[in-house]
RNA sequence: GGCAGGUUGCCCGAGUGGCCAAAGGGAGCGGACUGUAAAUCCGUCGGCUUAGCCUACGAAGGUUCGAAUCCUUCACCUGCCA
C-alpha cells in the first residue's frame, strides 16, 4: 500500500516534457470529458507552437470571490499541472471584472464589490489550498480588469454585432430560465463574451474549464475568430459528483464536498463514505493512475478478487497522500481501520476531546460542534444515538444515554455509570466521536 | 409609463381568517442492516428552562377575539402592453 501510494503520488511531479505531442494529446484527451475540436488538433497545435518557437498557452479562469476550494476544483488543476509538466505555459485569468457580472452558470446572487486586498487575499488562499495539485510558481497570473476596463463601446458593438442572440440562447439553463419566466439579464448574456475577451487578450491556445463552462468556452472560440485569431482549443473536465451520492455535483452549497483544507483523517473518511459507483470516476479525475491500471482494478473487482472497499481505501489513500503526503495518508488509513473496522477508539489519534467535564452532556456536545441546538441533542438521545463508551484492552462497552441523562453534568454521569471501570472514555454522538479526558 | 402576477421553513412546493410550527417531496440528522458503500425499513427534521412558552410564511403598519391567509405602504422579482 505504502509503495503504491509513494509511486502514484510521485507521478504528480513527473516531468512530461519529453512526451511526443501525439501522446500528450492522448493523455489529455483521456482525462477530459470533452476535447475540442480533437486530440489531433491539439497535437498539431503543440507542434506548430514549437515550430514557431513560441510557448503553447493554456488558460484557466479563476474566481477571486474567495469561495472555499474543494476536491472538485482540483480536477482542472491536475490537467493544468500536466500541461505545465509537458513544458507549456499556464496562464491564470483572475476574473476581477467578470466577478462583477457573476457567472450565470453558478447563479450566485451576491456579487460583492471586491477590493484589491480582498482579491490578493483570496488569491493567496486559493493558491495555498490548491498547491498540492499545481506548481503556481511556474505559472502566470493576469487580471482581466486590466484590459476589460479599457474596452470601448465601439469595440464591444463590433464584436457583438457578429454574434447571434440565438447562440447565447443555446444554453439550456438560459432557455429554462426564460421559459420559467425567471428572467435573464443582458449582463449575464454578455458574460461569455466578456470572458472571451480574455482569450483574445492572451491569444490563447487552449482553455481548460469544467464541463459547465463548455458553452462559455465555445463563445471564446467564436470571439477569437471574429477578432482574427485562431480559435482556442477547449478542454472540458468532468464535474465530480458529491460525496452524498445523490448525483449532484460536488459543491459547497450542497455540503457534499471535501474541502482541501480538511485534516487527513477527514479527507480519508469522506472519500470512504462515497458510493462505490463513484470510485472509478474519482480515480480518473483525481489520481494519476493510468487507464490500464484502472482496467485491471475494475476486472478484479468484477471477478471478486478485490473487495470494492479495499479499492476505495486505495483511492482514499491516494487523495489524502496528494494533499498531506504519504505518511499522513497511511496514518489516516490505520486510524480509519481502528475506528470503523476494529472499533478500537483508543488507537485513534485525531479525535476531538472533551476537556471540561463540569458541564452538562448537552453543553459538551454543542461545544464539540456535534449538534447545533439542545433540541438536536435531545433528538439524537431519543433515537439512541447518544452513547457513553468505555474501552479497555480492546474491549468496549457502550451505554446509551437518554434525553434526561443529557441534561446531567458529564462528570457525574461518568462517575455514576462508569464508576469502577477503568480505561478510555469516549462520547459517541451519532457517527461522531470524541474522547473524554479522564481525570 | 400602464396593467397583471409573485415573494412560505436548508431547497422545491401546498396552503385564501381559527383544526398552521405550516401538507407533500428532496437534502440533512438518528436507528436497524452493512463495508461510515448501495438498496431497504423506521424515526426525526425552528428555538427554549419542552404537558408550556418564544420566534417565524419579503419589510413595516393596520383590520379582527384571532392573520401565512384581509387592507395600506415599501422593497425586490416576473409577465403582458407601450
Amino acid at each position: 500500500m505504502r509503495e503504491l501510494l509513494t509511486e502514484t503520488t510521485a507521478r504528480r511531479s513527473l516531468d512530461l516534457s519529453d512526451l511526443p505531442p501525439a501522446e500528450q494529446a492522448a493523455l489529455i484527451a483521456a482525462r477530459s470529458q470533452q476535447l475540442q475540436p480533437s486530440a489531433d488538433a491539439l497535437a498539431a497545435r503543440i507542434v506548430s507552437a514549437a515550430e514557431k518557437g513560441r510557448p503553447f498557452v493554456a488558460k484557466f479562469g479563476i474566481d477571486p470571490t474567495g469561495a472555499e476550494v474543494h476536491l472538485g476544483h482540483s480536477v482542472p488543476m491536475q490537467i493544468l499541472s500536466r500541461f505545465q509538466r509537458m513544458g507549456h505555459d499556464v496562464v491564470f485569468i483572475v476574473g476581477d471584472m467578470t466577478a462583477k457580472i457573476g457567472d450565470p452558470s453558478g447563479r450566485s446572487d451576491d456579487r460583492p464589490a471586491l477590493t484589491d486586498e480582498d482579491i490578493e487575499h483570496n488569491l493567496a488562499t486559493y493558491r495555498e489550498q490548491v498547491s498540492p495539485f499545481f506548481d503556481f510558481d511556474r505559472a502566470h497570473f493576469r487580471r482581466n480588469g486590466d484590459w476589460l476596463r479599457k474596452i470601448t463601446l465601439p469595440e464591444i458593438i463590433g464584436i457583438t454585432a457578429q454574434i447571434p442572440v440565438s447562440m447565447s440562447l443555446q444554453r439550456e439553463d438560459f432557455r429554462k430560465r426564460l421559459d420559467a419566466g425567471q428572467g435573464l439579464s443582458l449582463a449575464e448574456l454578455m458574460y461569455s463574451i466578456v470572458m472571451a475577451l480574455d482569450s483574445v487578450e492572451i491569444n490563447c491556445d487552449l482553455e481548460v474549464g469544467g464541463i459547465d463552462q463548455f458553452l462559455n468556452m465555445q463563445m471564446c472560440r467564436k470571439v477569437m475568430e471574429i477578432s482574427g485569431q485562431v480559435p482556442e482549443l477547449v478542454v472540458a473536465t468532468s464535474l465530480i459528483e458529491g460525496t452524498d451520492g445523490t448525483g449532484a455535483k460536488m459543491s459547497k452549497s450542497k455540503g457534499n464536498y471535501v474541502p482541501l483544507t480538511a485534516a487527513p483523517g477527514e479527507i480519508f473518511g469522506k472519500i470512504m463514505s462515497v458510493p462505490d459507483r463513484l470510485v472509478e470516476p474519482y480515480f480518473r479525475a483525481l489520481s494519476e493512475w493510468l487507464d490500464a491500471e484502472l482496467a485491471v482494478a475494475a476486472e478484479r473487482v468484477a471477478a471478486g478478487t478485490l473487495h470494492p472497499m479495499d479499492l476505495k481505501k486505495v483511492l482514499a489513500g491516494e487523495v489524502t497522500a496528494a494533499i498531506h503526503g504519504v505518511d499522513a495518508a497511511m496514518k489516516a488509513r490505520d486510524e480509519f481501520a481502528a475506528r470503523f473496522s476494529r472499533r478500537t477508539f483508543a488507537e485513534v489519534d485525531d479525535l476531538p476531546t472533551v476537556a471540561d467535564l463540569g458541564v452538562s452532556v448537552t453543553e459538551a456536545v454543542k461545544a464539540l460542534g456535534f449538534a447545533a441546538s439542545n433540541g438536536d441533542v435531545r433528538r439524537v438521545a431519543q433515537q439512541n444515538g447518544l452513547r457513553l463508551v468505555v474501552e479497555a484492552d480492546g474491549e468496549q462497552e457502550q451505554l446509551s444515554l437518554t434525553a434526561d441523562d443529557a441534561r446531567a453534568v458529564l462528570a457525574d454521569l461518568v462517575k455514576d455509570r462508569l464508576d469502577g471501570k477503568t480505561g478510555d472514555y469516549f462520547l459517541k454522538v451519532g457517527r461522531k466521536l470524541a474522547r473524554i479526558r479522564a481525570d
